[in-house]
RNA sequence: GGGCGCUUAGCUCAGUUGGUUCAGAGCACUUGGUUUACACCCAAGGGGUCGGGGGUUCGAAUCCCUCAGCGCCCACCA
């Protein structure tokens, strides 16, 4: 049969794909196999492929179709977040296109353009997985905002609530001007950014001194409400219990001795904006300041600033320092590198501002978790981020997980009576009306005495459930895939989202279902390009994922990117890669191409070299098999691929292929012919998780009737291979090398003809075997024979020793060695005038492990007379 | 400031409990090669005081100390 020249991806995607899916081999239902299950670290439902999903999707894919063929019940859940901050965002970005303010909307309206904006580009994302292969179930396909999944996050919500985790405070948290919302310490990001510091005085009280603060917030002084010095510093002694008067406002304020002031920073003294600093928060509630907070919810000043009352606050920060100057309050300004914290979501710059908001207790709830990963009950690969996850666990802060935004699970929180300050945490109005009644028993309320609070949860209250939910293990805990498919198996995630995601999935677990989440968690790097850089959009250096699909392929692609992709370490990412996945792709079609070109004689014997290399390379797969499984148990995927990679260009192809090919216009014997197709399916086999379009392909054109799919058909099983072969096989293709290295370096050409004779025992010190050399004029360049002290040159002319024993110890061993390998380079001479083998014409010369063994055996000597002492 | 990690060939990285898989892989590089599966190829080859210094040991890339450089996480000074 003719089978085309190049191995054309793009023809055959599509319909591996669809066959794929026609026949449901992605889909999973409970059956009395033992299950695999991952879920998918679900993207946001408005997001595109990007090279890190390109990564983090290959590896699933593997680990899930590894599984298939290890006879699993493989289950890949897949899904999206609603993401609630980042999509929220967008949907405002795009109707201030249309001119739309979100303060015009009511909350209905807006949730509806929200949802159509989820309609238009939600699960394209999803789209683009299947294009790279993913074998995900897509009948069980999720999104956060379902409805059962937004039950299980009230029915969540309620429960810790019931058990006193969940409570309201009035604390310190970041605000986001821009979305006017809080966020969670972690979707903070501090950058150093260049601003300067300001000098300010404070006059006294009833007196003619000042007292000098340093600040980089000027803006924030009509918030002071204290001025506090070290009790160790003697400067500003005299100043306790006077009061300052702030610059402008004219308001006095009380000095204040607080140990927390850095007595060596700026001035020494510091003003106290309970409101805005944490820090100074806790200094003023141990002196029972006042809290004055200064800011409108979208970051400018509000009416307590006099006349900069709705001015931005970075527009107010340069009037005041302005005017401070003009009335001579400034004593001077310097340059100041601090870091500020930006919304991760807007890139806002964050306010620490106080306000009334929910939040989980997380210490006790944590405490399981924690114990979880560092017993190893859950692994972390790398296990590097271990100890970065204890680190976070033990500083654990409560959880702030209210936010002020409309799109995502509105908090099911009521409230009721005259002044709306008492709250009942229920299900629906109906349940919340139902028990504030049975609470109150007089003068009952109708729904419409009840407001729900505006505020919705946090994105990660509902993805902290994921493992749990998107089998409905909340909602109904008995259920069958519940108690089936959960705990899963493996995780596969970055570490920018470990403490957003990981550690709170495992808390879950612990908290809800008394069990961890997943067994083992894979830690992905970050894709770079090939110079280290971050993938960005200014830097133009992010390739489009599906034009590197369309331009090589799918399993180019993946091939590609896990080149490079050791766990947890960044990955210099790099086209090239994915051609060199292309090229691996055309040897392997290319050697389809030679098995399907051969003409099988039933009559024809096997051969004496293809028997051994046949057994050879049987050990070596097996060798090797035992190999990549332990790479897969460790999670070093790349390496797995990497060793696949060489098993089958290497050994299948270049060693294996070239030595049992028959000659040009020969017949193949059949023994011989069915061995490489054997193994040749075997190789498939442990390549198609990797490269599941091809593989499945070149199977579909060599399965024989009985074979199932590639994709539903079984990894090979580990045997014991013959070491004594391998080793055999080691000396003969060192041999090999050698003869062709001698040719190389001596210009020796193919037309020349080169003899093996076998000679043993001469010197009585040596056995060896030697190849003579016809025809030729080695011996102005006999120096240039291979540099091995045990190559001896036995006639100047014609013979060199290729390999040597020392014949004291196992004479017999040494013999039969010996004898295997002459047998076989016999066989082999056969061959070495023929033109078609002379690319990989076996030849030359030298293997030497003699002084190694007698280091060793040295040093042994010397460990012993050591022990005996 | 607290915690963690890294430094091995030109590049990206393996190297498990110190010693026969210990100096490795892939890519890149050099040289030679194409009428017969494959130039998207074949063959051969050259590259490393294992960041510096010191120590433990019969023996160190591997363990300890120290110095230097790089990176990550957390907290944060106004």
């Amino acid at each position: 049969m003719e089978v085309e020249k190049y191995f054309d991806a793009k023809k055959i995607e599509s319909k591996w794909y669809n066959y794929w899916m026609t026949n449901k081999f992605f889909f999973s239902k409970p059956n009395e196999k033992k299950p695999f299950t991952i879920v998918i670290p679900p993207p946001n439902v408005t997001g595109i492929l990007h090279m890190g999903h390109m990564l983090n999707n290959t590896i699933q894919d593997i680990l899930i179709r590894k599984a298939r063929l290890d006879g699993f019940n493989a289950c890949w859940v897949p899904g999206t977040d609603h993401a609630s901050i980042a999509t929220e965002a967008k949907v405002v970005n795009k109707l201030k296109e249309k001119g739309i303010k979100k303060d015009d909307l009511t909350r209905e309206q807006f949730l509806e353009h929200s949802w159509d904006w989820t309609e238009k580009h939600g699960g394209l994302i999803l789209k683009q997985l299947k294009k790279l292969g993913c074998s995900c179930d897509w009948n069980r396909t999720k999104f956060t905002l379902d409805k059962d999944m937004s039950e299980s996050v009230i029915k969540v919500f309620i429960e810790l609530h019931k058990k006193g985790l969940i409570y309201r405070g009035h604390r310190m948290v970041n605000w986001d001007p821009e979305a006017r919302t809080t966020l969670s310490n972690e979707e903070v990001i501090f950058d150093e950014v260049e601003t300067k510091i300001f000098y300010i005085s404070y006059k006294i009280l009833n007196s003619s001194e000042e007292i000098q603060v340093a600040t980089t917030r000027p803006e924030t002084i009509f918030g002071d409400t204290a001025i506090a010095f070290n009790p160790d510093d003697k400067r500003y002694l005299k100043f306790l219990g006077k009061k300052a008067i702030i610059p402008i406002l004219n308001k006095e304020i009380p000095i204040i001795m607080d140990s927390q002031v850095d007595l060596e920073f700026g001035t020494g003294c510091l003003k106290i904006t309970p409101a805005h600093s944490e820090n100074d928060k806790l200094i003023g509630e141990r002196h029972k300041l006042e809290i004055v907070d200064i800011l409108n919810d979208d970051g400018s000043l509000n009416e307590l600033n006099l006349q900069y009352s709705g001015l931005d606050r970075f527009d107010a920060r340069n009037k005041i320092v302005k005017e401070l100057s003009s009335i001579g309050a400034l004593k001077k300004s310097e340059p100041y590198t601090t870091k500020i914290g930006k919304s991760e979501r807007t890139n806002c710059i964050i306010e620490p501002r106080l306000s009334k908001q929910w939040f989980l207790k997380m210490k006790k709830i944590s405490e399981p978790a924690l114990s979880s990963v560092m017993n190893d009950e859950i692994k972390f690969f790398p296990k590097k981020f271990k100890n970065t996850f204890r680190n976070w666990m033990e500083n654990i802060r409560d959880w702030n997980i209210s936010r002020q935004l409309w799109w995502g699970h509105r908090l099911p929180v009521y409230y009721y009576g005259p002044e709306k300050d008492n709250y009942i945490v229920a299900e629906n109005i109906d349940n919340a009306l139902e028990l504030v009644n049975q609470k109150k028993g007089y003068e009952l309320l109708k729904k419409e005495d009840l407001v729900q609070d505006n505020d919705v949860l946090d994105t990660w209250f509902s993805s902290w459930l994921w493992p749990i939910s998107v089998f409905d293990g909340i909602r109904n805990p008995k259920n069958k895939d519940f108690n089936y498919y959960y705990p899963t198996n493996d995780l596969v995630t970055g570490p920018d989202i470990l403490f957003f995601w990981v550690a709170r999935m495992i808390i879950s677990g612990h908290e809800f279902k008394k069990s961890i989440p997943f067994n083992s968690v894979y830690f992905t790097g970050l894709v770079r390009d090939k110079l280290g850089r971050k993938m960005s959009k200014q830097l133009g250096n992010s390739p489009d994922a599906l034009k590197l699909i369309d331009k090589f392929g799918a399993d180019s692609v993946r091939v590609g990117l896990l080149f490079s992709a050791p766990a947890g370490n960044d990955l210099l990412f790099d086209e090239s890669l994915c051609q060199q996945g292309k090229n691996f792709s055309n040897k392997i079609w290319n050697s389809l191409r030679l098995l399907k070109s051969w003409k099988v004689s039933e009559k024809l014997k096997e051969c004496e070299s293809s028997a051994i290399a046949s057994k050879w390379f049987d050990s070596k797969f097996n060798l090797k098999l035992i190999e990549i499984e332990d790479h897969f148990k460790k999670y070093r995927i790349s390496d797995a691929l990497i060793t696949i990679y060489k098993l089958i260009w290497e050994d299948y192809c270049s060693w294996y292929l070239e030595m049992v090919k028959p000659n040009y216009s020969e017949q193949i014997d059949y023994v011989t012919f069915n061995n490489t197709l054997q193994y040749f399916k075997k190789c498939l086999k442990i390549l198609h998780p990797f490269m599941p379009f091809l593989t499945e392909e070149i199977w579909s054109l060599i399965k024989e009737k009985k074979d199932s799919p590639l994709i539903v058909s079984n990894w090979p099983e580990t045997k014991p291979f013959d070491i004594k072969c391998l080793d055999n096989f080691k000396h003969i293709k060192k041999v090999i090398t050698n003869i062709r290295k001698f040719r190389n370096e001596n210009s020796y050409s193919f037309s020349k003809k080169l003899e093996i004779v076998t000679k043993s025992n001469f010197n009585n010190k040596f056995s060896g075997i030697v190849l003579k050399l016809t025809n030729t004029h080695v011996e102005s360049k006999k120096n240039k024979t291979p540099n091995n002290k045990n190559s001896i040159i036995v006639d100047s002319k014609e013979y060199f020793v290729l390999n040597s024993f020392e014949s004291k110890d196992d004479k017999t061993k040494i013999r039969q060695e010996l004898d295997y390998n002459i047998g076989f380079l016999k066989s082999i001479q056969a061959k070495l005038n023929n033109k078609k083998f002379i690319s990989n014409a076996p030849q030359n010369v030298v293997i030497n492990e003699q002084k190694k063994e007698k280091d060793t055996l040295e040093k042994i000597r010397i460990l012993e007379s050591k022990l005996s002492e």
